[in-house]
DNA sequence: GGCATCTTGGAACGATCGGTCAAAGATAGT
DNA sequence: ACTATCTTTGACCGATCGTTCCAAGATGCC
């Protein structure tokens, strides 16, 4: 049964990707993946070649999808960044409110883990860590603050996304993540007014 | 070769504590456990019944250990809530700082992969995150703020200390995560003079 | 229709996983 | 010194890991 592809490999690496989300790089194993998407070891690797590959491929998927959805709430409130980061952190909330996705974050979960990911995964996380510091960054300019202090910001603002997807791992309500975001509005607040 | 126990219970702890901080439970193999602790397998299992229960306790020595550390720090400024937290991110920056010791935290480390540990050790990872939380509120306490406010920026003060262990495993450079942890101070700052 | 090319499912590979077990040595009580 | 009891070492267990491979079936070109 074959000849031409069987499958989307697109609808695949979204499978997979809940997948390596829920459990982690090392803690999915290849039967997993396959019950997950329905298909045969040798469809798996005959279009991604291994289990890294594929994971991979399922960050730059994370990445396109929330990375898009991030700029699009940063970029609803120009000119207006308190407005910008609330949104910036609703889109995180919903996600993790969301009952159809997993929990926490594929990014956090494998920066956690990233002492037992290969120096290539581990690289590409810290680059899609930084894409995401650049686009709250950019949201930032134009305050009158100096520039050294928006990065510090920036970076701030995305450690506390981070932390709130660690945190809903744990099962933490979402009225404490929802004042963790309020709480982390208030210093960007506090820290672009202050000068 | 024995009779009596030829090693020591705590210090077998300790070398495992470090291997499950580095690498996290589920990448922990026995092998590197036994080679860690310079231990047989007989031995382990002697002395701690299985992986899990090692496991365990290895988080309680980690509580045991830095929640003490902890609780110094912020009772070294009673009355002064601002001071105490910069203190107890001190604790935090420091160990990141420490190289004879792995980066992140453990409780963190295994916060993000709670969903792959057993039902007893992913409430004892949150019971221990409550703690945490309790601690740092009791710093907080006598502020003229009121009470619902202070648990809320008690577990800000708490996300933030998680994201300095995620962020701390990717590499990145101290001088980031401090900025973070002193953005988290003038949010504490800032809530508690408000009122 | 014949043939080269591709995909598919599943068997099978060696390696490694967590856990068990028995033989051998050390200890303490008598 | 004898014995019961303990610890240690390392071989071994079945299960599972990521990966490879192949026979069988489907496709497109001639």
């Amino acid at each position: 049964m074959s000849g031409r592809k069987q499958f989307d490999v697109g609808t695949a690496v979204d499978q997979a990707m809940r997948v390596f989300w829920e459990r982690g790089y090392a803690d999915t194993s290849l039967d997993s993946l396959t019950s997950a998407t329905g298909l045969g070891r040798g469809s798996l690797y005959g279009a991604f070649g291994n289990k890294e590959t594929l994971f991979t491929q399922c960050l730059d998927r994370y990445s396109a999808i929330y990375g898009t959805r991030f700029e699009q709430a940063l970029a609803a409130h120009p000119h207006n960044p308190v407005r910008s980061i609330e949104a910036f952190y609703a889109v995180t909330l919903d996600r993790i409110a969301d009952p159809s996705v997993p929990a926490g974050c594929l990014i956090a979960q494998s920066a956690a883990q990233s002492s037992t990911l290969s120096a290539e995964c581990g690289a590409r996380v810290r680059s899609l860590i930084a894409a995401q510091q650049q686009r709250v960054r950019t949201s930032l300019a134009g305050s009158s603050t100096d520039g050294q202090s928006l990065d510090e910001l920036a970076m701030f603002v995305v450690a506390v996304n981070q932390s709130l997807a660690v945190l809903s791992r744990t099962g933490s309500p979402h009225s404490e993540l929802r004042s963790v975001a309020r709480l982390a509005c208030s210093t960007v607040a506090n820290t672009i007014s202050a000068n």
